[in-house]
DNA sequence: GTGAAAGCGCTAACAA
DNA sequence: TTGTTAGCGCTTTCAC
């Protein structure tokens, strides 16, 4: 009765209990057929009354898996990282996996972390979101299972799920060209990651193809900030030559450059029309409602990880072909038709 | 030579390859004292030419720990879960551990996923994040080491970090206080949430102690969206009676608030002040930027997860006392001295 | 249908 | 200083 104190039951206590061998109970517990319906019986019932519950690390132990996948990204709170990480693990559940989530520092971190959570064997497979366009993914080893969530096609993933931020700039772009503009300027983000790469060769593409030669002047460099997207349009400014509209690579800075033209007494969208990424959270609560190309973070993350369940099941390291996502226009009201007078 | 497809070395494989013990890898592996110099180097030659990386779990099922932490929140996206996430998986980094991340759906699938990762033992200890004042975080037997991070103190709760959202209710409506407003609603969340009734008792108080009659038709519930915010104050509009400020219990929903104002042609904050919560990213950015009470998540997160640290350190199970985190009054722009007529 | 034996790769306790 | 012996709690394989 008083069996305060004691450890946790484990497989072969269950065993005793029930009077039949631990394998039976092993057996019993997985659901595997081949179990008399009333020796079954006996076990739950030993189950039951021990308070018996399996664990999970003699089991990946004994498997060789751990059911838990990993996911890696520059940090846990950017909203497009989080929705990213809410798809993944949505999938990875639904599969009877966890998911483990590890802000990547540096490179440094990043070897580290591949390191200690693939190769020690921790977690089954990974997620990679590495915005970088440097080879730090490609140091992988092949037998690395790891799905690279990215920005653009890239010949040196195995496994990749990108969103075509090409074509989203294109449509941006071509947004713009369709109001009427063609003074149409671009805030882009760090020229380190990949998808700033792309979105600067959609906009460039679009421009080109409606006759419209992309002027080096109006490409201006931000980080992501709102700060910076303010800078970038100051400096345009300050320039003289301001364009009367502005493909900014996200939301944030569009909101930066936003602040900025009021700060300038530039009248959005009757004088500047500005376009942004990602349709953030509140994007349509800001003054004036942004336009923007929507990103569906959380089905990239669902994408990615039904992929990295595929590759975990499949014993072939056949590669797999790319999965594309796109974006979706949302027009509101930070863009309009330019105006007659310039 | 030619070892291609060779299993992963184990332990005993580096043992015979240096002419040692595999109880002598181990050491070496793990940094222990009590290894000749010479015999040590010999060890990390072999450790070297095979390749060999020790196995998580393995050592995991030895150990009988995980050197993992989970953290459960009703989502992973909101920015206030993610940044305490992120807190959290900083401090768990520094410690060696990792954390996994779980999305709650409901109370089945809490009472599911503790199960499985504490009862199965897939993880050491657990940060809670539940905001809802049931007792779902009770049931926890008292042997799970669980750390729960709320929105007010509670004496069910074994280990506590809280933010002290009784204080910083009252911090926001005496801001209004201060500005000469005495007309002052509240728009709360959902009552199931534990900060809700903290900060609706932080508003009466603070009410109260000013003379202030709180009126009843004042208070509105909102779901903490800014579409439930804007609904808010139209219905106050339409019942006729307008205050001069308001308390939104989160930054969405002010900002729907002040949509709603500018829906009705008030001016805010020329006719009516709105005080947020949280200090939500880009609140600056609004219009006009949001006066707030900022919340620290990150340091939440940090605090946990140091508290779950110590637990897990410290066999015995002695209740620490809670944390207690304040909020910040952060004025901008959407809260003013009342008008001199009204 | 059920059980016995052998591991999974490591650490811990003790012996030499 | 190093090696030996036992597990950790489970699954897998192969008899019975």
């Amino acid at each position: 009765m008083a069996q305060a104190t004691r450890r946790r039951p484990t497989l072969r206590d269950v065993a005793v209990v029930a009077g039949v061998s631990h394998q039976t109970v092993s057996r019993v517990i997985n659901g595997m057929p081949g179990v008399l319906e009333e020796t079954r019986t006996r076990v739950e019932a030993a189950v039951a009354e021990l308070g018996y519950r399996p664990h999970a690390i003699a089991r990946s132990m004994a498997q060789g898996r751990t059911e838990t996948l990993a996911c890696l990204a520059p940090n846990l709170t950017d909203f497009t990282y989080a929705s990213i990480m809410e798809g993944a693990e949505m999938i990875a559940r639904e599969h009877g996996y966890y998911l483990l989530s590890a802000a990547v520092r540096d490179a440094n971190d990043f070897n580290r972390l591949i390191e200690e959570l693939i190769e020690f064997r921790r977690v089954d497979g990974v997620l990679i979101i590495s915005p970088y366009l440097d080879d730090r993914h490609v140091r992988l080893s092949e037998r690395v299972p790891a799905v690279l969530l990215g920005g653009c096609p890239r010949r040196d993933a195995r496994y990749l799920v990108y969103l075509d931020n090409y074509l989203a700039a294109r449509q941006a772009t071509q947004h713009m060209l369709d109001l009427g503009h063609t003074a149409i300027a671009q805030v882009t983000g760090p020229w380190s990651e990949d998808c700033v790469q792309a979105r600067d060769q959609g906009y460039r593409s679009a421009l080109t193809a409606a006759g419209v030669t992309p002027d080096p002047d109006w490409t201006c460099t931000g980080d992501w900030t709102a700060t910076s997207g303010h800078a970038a349009l100051i400096a345009l400014a300050r320039s003289g030559r301001i364009p009367t509209a502005i493909v900014a690579q996200n939301d944030r800075m569009a909101v930066g450059i936003i602040r900025a033209a009021r700060d300038l007494g530039l009248a959005v969208p009757e004088q500047l029309s500005v376009i942004g990424f990602d349709d953030m959270p509140l994007a349509s609560y800001f003054d004036p409602p942004l336009t923007t190309m929507r990103q569906d973070f959380v089905a990239l993350g669902k994408a990615g990880a039904q992929m990295l369940m595929e590759v975990l099941r499949g014993t072939d390291v056949a590669p797999m072909s790319p999965i594309r996502c796109t974006a979706e226009l949302i027009v509101r009201s930070s863009t309009a038709r330019i105006a007659e007078r310039r």
